[in-house]
DNA sequence: CCTAGCACTCTAGAATTTCTAGTGCTAAAT
DNA sequence: ATTTAGCACTAGAAATTCTAGAGTGCTAGG
């Protein structure tokens, strides 16, 4: 590829980002002091070679899913980032009182604001936390039936919180639960979350047989518990998740209809998670949850926070801009 | 209005819930056992009266809001629930591990399934529980910076749960703030969450100078965490939010766009709250919400839980079957 | 009060036309 | 070996016309 195809595949490709029209021959002229007939034939050469593509025979070129690809890794040069959009990250950032996961959250809420496109932070999985802290706090009886509830709640190491209301069964004594919730507090504290209920069953039961009268319903009390916090879902934030709706790529309803079930399905969104520790970048077919969107994503590890950040949006993406603010970030985190 | 004018206004009411086009005199003979011109010159009137509409000169009738409302409120009668369904609701209901809210959640969801709508459940809001705990658990320390970090968990009498990490400053020592919480913890249960703070600054403060070093930050620390706790929004859990995008009156992405930024709007769906004992119907305009919903609602009221439940659906809802859902659903649990 | 009949209205969809922005290719110019 | 001018050609977008069909409203007679 020569060098003004290359140049040319950029503005192609710049322009195409910006108008979301396919780029014609004649509108390129003037950045190449060039007749039209030369670009259309390196336009033609560039579509041989698979960057470029027509949406019929008679219209101007959009970059292919390889166009963009060529873009991303060779030609695109990062963006200066205005003084407004670093104050107002930087505000958030240096706040001391917000812990780091919440200032991040929110960064990646400015983050979508200034870009218009959709925000995801998904949290550490739970299995790398480690237990903390269980507590059992008895409620108002129900006045009605006379059932006992309570509240179990689990802090683990990193902050997170989990709770967890429940009927307890009349044979069950509160005192014991509480007893037992103090016992595993001294005995597991520090074990990863989802070895908790094997030793549970293995240390826990064994030893409490002799000072807990039903032991037994006491043990699988704590073990549901335990595993309904660590079934439950790692926390996955969105910030302007109805920016989606303004891509003109969506106006079908069919397809808008489609994207949005995606967003929804938290299994589908878990994927996007990654653990490559640059900031990378995903077109189309690539990004593995829909062929019509470009998703840049980065892993952050802070001390104990840790986490993936990823922005969706089209894969006619301002893909400049969103790598030099997520690297911003990330490396602020970082430092 | 006379008798086959009521009959014939529910016929095209349910004719035009089931098929969604307009309905024709001709549609109608065989039901009335008169000419078609005896229909039109009826529906001619219903249409002075406003309770039908045309989309033009020459199409057939739908009803108009006015009509919905003469429908639900005079015309429409109690479906019988199918066997499935009800066992469905049941086996929910009747599962006594569950917590009455959570059962609630999870049968609203059925809900949306059957009848394609979306569902609310909105819990009570939270200035009317009590406090119940309140704990400081220390985290580990972060590594880099040295900075102590620490969670605050609220518990409220009805069992909501609410955490809030926080970076605490030097000065304020671990042990100090631990020990105020236990001195809240004993003066202050039972006070309304929204009282807190006040009775804080009032009973407290003057308690813990003596006590505590700090105590000036540390009070404000439990100020400025109570003042989060209420703040933050009470929960409202949908069912089946992606029916919306299935109603034919969003076939365009405009108005799709707008009804999905209205429930992504916390503000306004809590504006659906009720404290209507009925089972209720406000369609259209009613609604304060969106003039192309209809939105049934209730409240529940069962022993310490409360709440509003509504099924949110276009106006030309199955009335019928949604309320007669609602109701059962209202009635099995506040029996 | 009902109904048959007819003129009239409006829409949805197909077919036709026109306009225009773009391309591809060839042959000449640099 | 490139570049360029020129021209034929293409596909879509928008405007226009046409047609069929499903309705209605109204009048006059049963």
């Amino acid at each position: 590829m020569g060098d003004r195809q290359e140049a040319l595949l950029r503005e192609i490709v710049e322009a195409y980002i910006q108008t979301f029209k396919p780029v014609s021959s004649k509108s390129l002229v003037d950045l190449f002091n060039c007749s039209s007939a030369t670009i259309r034939n390196d336009m033609a050469t560039l579509e041989d070679l698979g960057y470029l593509e027509k949406e019929h025979t008679s219209s101007g070129r959009i970059p292919s899913e390889k166009g963009y690809r060529y873009y991303v890794d060779n030609l695109m040069h990062p963006r200066e980032l205005t003084g407004e959009d670093i104050l107002k990250l930087q505000t958030i950032l240096s706040n001391n009182q917000l812990v780091v996961s919440d200032a991040i959250t929110k960064c990646m809420e400015i983050i979508s604001d200034i870009t218009h496109y959709t925000s995801v932070v998904i949290g550490p999985s739970k299995s790398s936390n480690t237990l903390k802290q269980i507590s059992i706090i008895p409620l108002d009886q129900e006045e009605a039936t006379g059932d006992k509830r309570v509240v179990a709640v689990l802090v683990t190491n990193k902050g997170i919180v989990e709770n967890k209301q429940v009927n307890i069964s009349r044979d069950i004594n509160l005192r014991e639960l509480i007893k037992t919730s103090e016992i595993i507090n001294k005995a597991l504290v520090g074990t990863p979350l989802d070895k908790v209920t094997e030793r549970l069953e293995l240390e826990i039961k064994p030893k409490i047989k002799d000072v807990i009268e039903r032991y037994d319903e006491v043990c699988n009390f704590f073990s549901s518990a335990f595993q309904d916090f660590t079934m439950s879902n790692s926390d996955v934030v969105f910030g302007g998740k109805t920016n989606i709706l303004d891509f003109k790529e969506y106006s079908e309803p069919d397809k808008l209809k489609d994207m949005i079930s995606k967003l929804e399905n938290v299994e589908l969104v878990k994927r996007i998670e990654t653990d490559e520790n640059d900031v990378n970048v995903f077109i189309g077919e690539e990004t593995e949850f829909d062929p019509d969107v470009t998703i840049i994503k980065t892993h952050y590890q802070a001390g104990n926070d840790e986490g993936t950040l990823a922005i969706i949006g089209p894969k006619r993406m301002e893909y400049d801009k969103v790598v030099t603010l997520l690297n911003f970030l990330k490396n602020y985190i970082e430092k």
